[in-house]
This record gives C-alpha cells, sequence and structure tokens, in this order.
DNA sequence: TATTGTTATACTCTATAACTATA
DNA sequence: TATAGTTATAGAGTATAACAATA
C-alpha cells in the first residue's frame, strides 16, 4: 500500500463524514421537508428505479432488510411511496413513489442543493471541477448497482 | 449561481453519503473496535485537541450539547476519555482521552483505513492526486475550527 | 429447501425541554 | 443574568432473531 493511497484514504475518513454531518444537520434544520438523510436517498433510489424491490433499495442503501422494510413503512405511511405485490412473484415488493413522493423529494432536493451550492460557490471553478472530478472518481468505488435494476412494473401512481 | 456549482453540489450529495454509509457499515462490521462514526470522529477530535471542552467538541462534530454529553458520558463509562472538571472555570469540563482510549481510537483508525485503503488503492495515481486535492478543497467549508482549540490542561493520562 | 419480506425486540443516536452549578 | 453542562424524556434509526409467505 503506497503513501498516496493511504493519505487520500485519511483525507476521505476525516472529510466526508464531516460533509455528511453538516448536511444531516442541514436537513433536519429545513423542517420544510420532514426527510432523514437515508430516507432521502431511498426516495432518490426508488425514483431512478421504479419498480425496483424492497432488496435492491437495502443493498444500494447499505441497509439490512428489517431496516429498509421499516424505513419503507414510514415512507408508504408518509404517502411518499407506493408498495405494491409483484405480480411475477409474490415474494417480492414493487416500489415506486407516489406523486406526492417525487415532489416532496424534488422540492428536498431544491432545498439542499441551494444551501450547498452556496457553500461552494466561493470556490474557484478550478477548484470545483476537481471536486467534481474527485465524486465522479468515487462513484463507483462506492455506489454499486447504480443502473443494475431492471424497470419493470413502474407505475409512479 | 452557476450550473458547474449545481452540478457539484449534486455530485457531494449523491456520493458522500453513500461513502460515509459504507465506512459506518465497514466499522460495525468490524467488531474489534466497538466506535460509531460520531465516537470514532471525537476522539480523534478529541485526541487533536486535548483538554478540549464538551462546546468544543459538540461544535465540532455538529451534535447539540445534550448529545455530545451523552456521546462523552458513553466514552467515559467505556474508559476511553477523561472528564474532569476545568480548575480554571466549574462550569467547563476538560476531555482528554485515557491511554485505552488513545489505543482504541489507533486501532479503530488503522483498521478503517487499511479497508478504506483497499476501495482506493485500484485507482491511477493520478485519479488518487485529484482525490486527495478535492478533500483538501473541501476541508475549510465543512470542518470548522480545526485549530483553533487552546491547548490547555492537558494530561492526556 | 431457498428466497423475499415482515414482525418482535432491543439498543444507540439524537433532539428539545427543564434543570443545576458556576461565573 | 448568562454560560457550561447534565438529566429527563421521547422519537427515529438500525440491528439480530424469529417468523410467514411464496417459489
Amino acid at each position: 500500500m503506497d503513501a498516496s493511497t493511504q493519505t487520500c484514504a485519511r483525507a476521505l475518513l476525516e472529510i466526508t463524514p464531516a460533509i455528511v454531518q453538516a448536511i444531516r444537520v442541514r436537513m433536519r434544520a429545513a423542517r420544510l421537508h420532514e426527510l432523514s438523510v437515508p430516507q432521502f436517498r431511498t426516495l432518490a433510489f426508488i425514483g431512478r428505479h421504479p419498480g425496483c424491490s424492497l432488496s435492491d433499495a437495502a443493498e444500494f442503501i447499505g441497509l439490512t432488510l428489517p431496516s429498509m422494510s421499516v424505513l419503507i413503512n414510514g415512507l408508504v405511511e408518509a404517502g411518499l411511496v407506493l408498495r405494491q405485490t409483484s405480480l411475477l412473484d409474490r415474494r417480492r415488493v414493487t416500489l415506486n413513489l407516489t406523486g406526492t413522493g417525487a415532489s416532496v423529494y424534488a422540492h428536498a432536493l431544491e432545498g439542499t442543493l441551494a444551501w450547498l451550492s452556496q457553500q461552494l460557490e466561493p470556490l474557484p471553478e478550478a477548484d470545483k471541477q476537481t471536486v467534481l472530478r474527485a465524486m465522479e472518481i468515487l462513484r463507483p468505488q462506492f455506489l454499486t448497482n447504480t443502473d443494475a435494476t431492471p424497470i419493470v412494473e413502474a407505475t409512479h401512481a
């Protein structure tokens, strides 16, 4: 293991949790949309993968199946997600955003992006490009399965 | 707000929570060191700022004072942190790592870094440099007060 | 028998509100 | 009166274990 890898890992371990904590604090403060970070990420995933299963979401988000089941339950009760038994395999569940879910997600995304953009705005253009490239580099290392889910039974009610 | 800022913000919002979730899962799986991500970050902060107060830690980590009080309580009970009343201002509390705390932190850091390095190792050298530079760019935007705490009453028992 | 998901239970994390002690 | 911290209480998030339904 070379030195640059270690240095890079150490920087990631120090900085990324601070960024996420800042996002969490901000999302909690903005009472407009009552979403936790995992709920937000789950809505995003379902939006990108209409008709996905519970397991798909759990694997992508990094939660156990029971935890995701509970999380989804909350989103269903809040009217943001539609959960239906799959017609092809009655063991499976089919997840879609409701109209409300899509708009709540869009609203939360907009608000969080606006705040995050404010934080980044003072940076020189070159720095923003560097950050963007870094994220693109890291994406495949940490986001598995981004587009592997078959799009079936999408209703997007 | 220009487009590159928005794009950059969107990428950060998508990728960093996934990285942190992966770190969380990994830290939980490695039962060697029973530390949550906030506990780990708090130990790191106290290690870098011996003799810091509860408020210092709370502000840096991004928790409320009661939440940090509870978190510290857990670390004290686990024998990782020494909490003493300040001699200069008896309202304040002075935090230091115990010997156990320092070694538990070092061990957790080592284990997590080893895993994280494995994830990064396949990347080309140039990409690692880009990621490292991105983290250095983001550090001052999201890590307040990194070195502002006066180092007093450090015992490091 | 294997797979998908849910329920039961418990523990951690975190917040707000109310309080104590010190300045 | 203001500040530093704790305690009380409650709610959300997550895990493991046990279960039910379907393939």
